[in-house]
DNA sequence: GTCTATAGTTAGATAGAC
DNA sequence: GTCTATCTAACTATAGAC
């Protein structure tokens, strides 16, 4: 019983500092990237001891890709709902909300992602060449489908597909150009709202969806 | 004479050096953002002792700077050309183009400012305050002066620029994404001529321009 | 104006005491 | 399981010979 007590301890100190580190490293990593993330300031925001951070990942690296790995989980449970027999027009301002949404939730994954991306995707290729390609392909026959049915205006999926990700995404990745246009120092919950109405109308209409 | 020779020399030696340095410190930034770069890859990327970097700048922080500006003043000669008695459908198709090729064609300086964006704008914040500031504000007049000759559907100026900017620099940013998708190495003249059909067609189209 | 040599700092990682 | 002390390597920056 006591070996019992004092493993539960344990695994939740773990659990607790490993979340702690977690936290802190995607704050790091989405401030200054893979390269310019320090392991000594992680360490500190986590208020642990560097070598505490070494013990719970071996590496840099390590760290990183879990940080990436649960971003990418978190995008699969949210993005995942769209099949052919729905209504285009439903879906896809259902699809435009959810990812604005999760831009104004999450900034920080969406940062670090993007990062990642634009330094040539080094950590993550892997991913962009299996479940990524499966994701996009998915959408795209669901669209294309759309397109067939006469729905929708004929338009190549990927491009559509595209022009949601990196719109709805910029609300992340700009929020200090937005935020400075719009004279506000945060987006409030009606900015964002807004910014739904006037993707999904210019869209929608764009797409030649009723 | 024999001054004058040697100081055109001189001259000349400095501006190649500095172009050299400067066309180095482009793709090092862009590949590892501001933190990540490292300097001794940028003098060996332009084949010249660390010293010499040194030498023409002062530190990592004015060389960034530098590049920073070479590529706001790139951007201001190309993009400026927008004006309220224009026909809002042929500008913005030629907005739409010119900003796709740009980011065909300059790809690192398209992923240094997003980079720069995404980390907080730190070493920029003054650029977003002022000359970025009344460029936008520029542009969101003259769409405003379109909504209000009811040329074209009553949508944010401020948002539909979001959407141009952030639909075409992604072919910029997310070059590896998309290219992965396509299943293709590199993007050819031809997709990137499909990129501004796709982005014509919903953006004007949605927007209700005849 | 150029470049070698090096100072001075900070990074990631680990050994070993507790 | 935790943390101090320390190692090695990489970095920015500069002094000083040429």
């Amino acid at each position: 019983m006591k070996k019992n007590t004092r493993n539960y301890k344990v695994g939740q100190t773990r659990l607790e500092n490993q979340k702690k580190i977690l936290e802190a490293a995607e704050v790091e990593f989405a401030n200054h990237g893979f390269k310019g993330a320090s392991m000594s300031n992680i360490a500190d925001m986590a208020e642990l001891p560097r070598a505490n951070v070494h013990y719970y990942f071996k590496n840099k690296q390590e760290l990183y890709l879990t940080v990436l790995m649960d971003i990418v989980t978190l995008w699969n449970d949210a993005f995942n709902q769209i099949k052919p027999e729905d209504d285009p027009k439903d879906a896809i301002q259902a699809y435009i909300r959810a990812k604005v949404m999760y831009s104004k939730k999450n900034p920080l994954a969406s940062k670090i992602f993007a990062n990642e991306i634009i330094h040539g995707a080094v950590h993550f290729r892997q991913y962009l060449g299996t479940e990524y390609r499966e994701w996009i392909r998915g959408k795209h026959d669901v669209i294309q489908s759309w397109v067939d049915q006469g729905k929708m205006d004929s338009i190549d999926p990927f491009h559509l597909i595209f022009l949601i990700w990196s719109s709805t995404q910029y609300y992340a990745e700009h929020a200090i150009e937005v935020s400075t246009t719009l004279g506000k120092k945060n987006l409030t919950a009606k900015d964002f709202e807004a910014v739904v109405d006037s993707l999904s109308h210019i869209i929608i209409k764009g797409c030649g969806i009723k």
